[in-house]
DNA sequence: CGCCGCTCTGCTCATATGAGCAGAAACCAC
DNA sequence: GTGGTTTCTGCTCATATGAGCAGAGCGGCG
């Protein structure tokens, strides 16, 4: 064990009295024997050194220093990195995301006449955490295929219903599978007057809403029986860290499978990286990966984030 | 969800300006289009409220208030609580609890001349953690029974000579088992010039520097041979919360084996709450009920604890 | 051994924050 | 609607702390 030095020691002791004793800098001397100048540069010190450690524990906090540097690396628009310090496990750290999602969306300005959503159980939290009259007149147009096929919340049905319902406005949902098994089925929907319409709509969403689902087992495409387990561990042997509305991206944030690409029904990934403003909230230690796909292949202008992958996105970008 | 007041938010986002951003409360107030004096009122509520948690994390740190209030509630002379913040499992909460108890020690005025100490993981710890020269011609004595019938780390000798040695003293060992099966051979063995004169010794010492065992089958009476699980089982349904120099008791401090405790070699208990100095270092979830039954029936005058210990003690001691 | 450069210290003055007060605002009861 | 009470606010003045400076002290080199 290094031995350390006198004064860092004086600055732990002086630490002790400052904060949790709450003495003034001037008792801290008198108790220590020091100068209250040297009492100071003690604390100071033991700031510098992170031997003081700062943290806002609330549902609503926010680290705005990381917030900033996500933006300034990135290039992305608006970072909301909610702290990691007094969450209870992984469901709690996802609530503290979708409720911070759940302000940013109703702080949008102007407000969206037309937002796209994505489904899954991220975006379930979000429309949860969404405030009564978070704006109104805001129609709510789903952009990934998926019918429920079972009874878990989270559903594209209930997730768009519930946000255009708090805002007043309405919900179209896009009524088609997911994934088709073959491509003329696929264009068949596609040409649909029904679907078609729905796809038009979502291309011209003023805003889009949406999370990035683990290239796992646990997947929503795969619980909802559009892929096998097999099927999945193909897609991360070709490279796919995560999907964004039901498609794989790799870390560069391109398609892994084009035919698969081909066979799914929803907003493509060109026409989201073109949009002004799109919001993704990706959370929690398994969807690191993808959260740096998402932000370094401008698939989204907003980024609502924990601070754990704030900070693995941050650590291994220079 | 309660919906929290719009106070409660701007505290939040204020405290994040003021103590992430290293803003003042002019500058916060600026942002926020809020008077200072405003600012002010919030953080100081943020604080009032828990939201603002600021932690000392060194190896070294103390939790001065705990101590104080340790000393105030249980009537012991000094509380040492080392905190919880930035420690990694319960490996580094116990070297905490051995490096505070070595200083301590080293901090004892007038330096004991004679030391009793009793055996197993924590003391050797605390051994460890003791610096060379902690102190010049301290004499230590063991205090409970006990011979290495195993390799490991922390056996009496190993422990009872490196506190010595690192004090320029000499180490009396105490060569007899813990526990004897017959009462006679224990009386025989006591009986004995060369065990009594360390007993003698062992009554006599000016300090004690003491751990406690949990009741429990990792116990090192029963990893040492002297108990067997069943034994151990027994004890607990009998009431025992942990032991003592070896001497099971309860959550009063009382014995609760007669027969056992009579046929147990070392200290007695009558002794050790005689003493003008004893310090007992009990740190870990594990020990909370027997550091409880230390504390309240006149055991020591020093406790050496962690944070989750002390807030325990002082949690139902009302 | 002396000199030079760097670090540390105590201090003065400026800045930041807290305490207490007076007045305004809000709330409640009649 | 009015009056009384309680709470909140902005402010003044006091206190606490920080920044920068000058001098002391220490260490290294010639």
């Amino acid at each position: 064990m290094d031995t350390i030095d006198n004064d860092e020691l004086l600055s732990i002791r002086a630490a002790e009295l400052y904060y949790d004793e709450n003495k003034t800098q001037d008792e801290v001397g008198a108790i220590l024997k020091l100068t209250r100048w040297k009492v100071g540069r003690l604390l100071a010190s033991a700031k510098e050194k992170g031997f003081i450690r700062i943290e806002i524990v609330h549902p609503r906090a926010r680290k705005l220093t990381l917030e900033r540097t996500l933006c300034e690396r990135f290039g992305i628009r608006d970072a909301i990195v909610v702290p990691a310090a007094g969450t209870q496990g992984a469901d709690d750290l996802r609530a503290r995301a979708a409720q911070a999602a759940a302000d940013y969306l109703a702080s949008l300005r102007p407000v969206p006449r037309v937002l796209g959503v994505s489904w899954g159980r991220t975006l379930h939290d979000v429309a949860e955490h969404l405030s009564e009259g978070w704006a109104t007149g805001v129609n709510v147009v789903q952009i990934n295929g998926g019918v429920s096929v079972n009874q878990r919340a989270g559903t594209a049905a209930a997730t768009a219903f519930e946000i255009a319902r708090k805002a007043s406005g309405q919900a179209t949902l896009l009524p088609s599978p997911a994934i088709l098994e073959r491509l003329e089925t696929k264009r068949s929907i596609e040409a649909d007057r029904t679907v078609g319409g729905v796809l038009g709509m979502a291309a011209d969403a003023s805003a889009y809403l949406y999370s990035a689902g683990v290239a796992g087992h646990d997947s929503a495409l795969v619980e909802s029986g559009y892929l096998t387990p097999n099927d999945v561990d193909e897609l991360v042997r070709r490279g796919a860290v995560g999907d964004v509305v039901g498609r794989y991206i790799d870390a560069a944030g391109m398609i892994v499978d084009p035919s698969l690409n081909e066979r799914t029904v929803g907003l493509s990934l060109d026409t989201l990286r073109r949009a002004t403003t799109s919001v993704a909230v990706i959370a929690g230690a398994g969807k690191i990966p993808v959260a740096r796909a998402v932000v370094t292949s401008g698939l989204c202008t907003v980024l609502v984030t924990d601070e754990a992958t704030a900070l693995a996105l941050l650590d291994t970008g220079s």
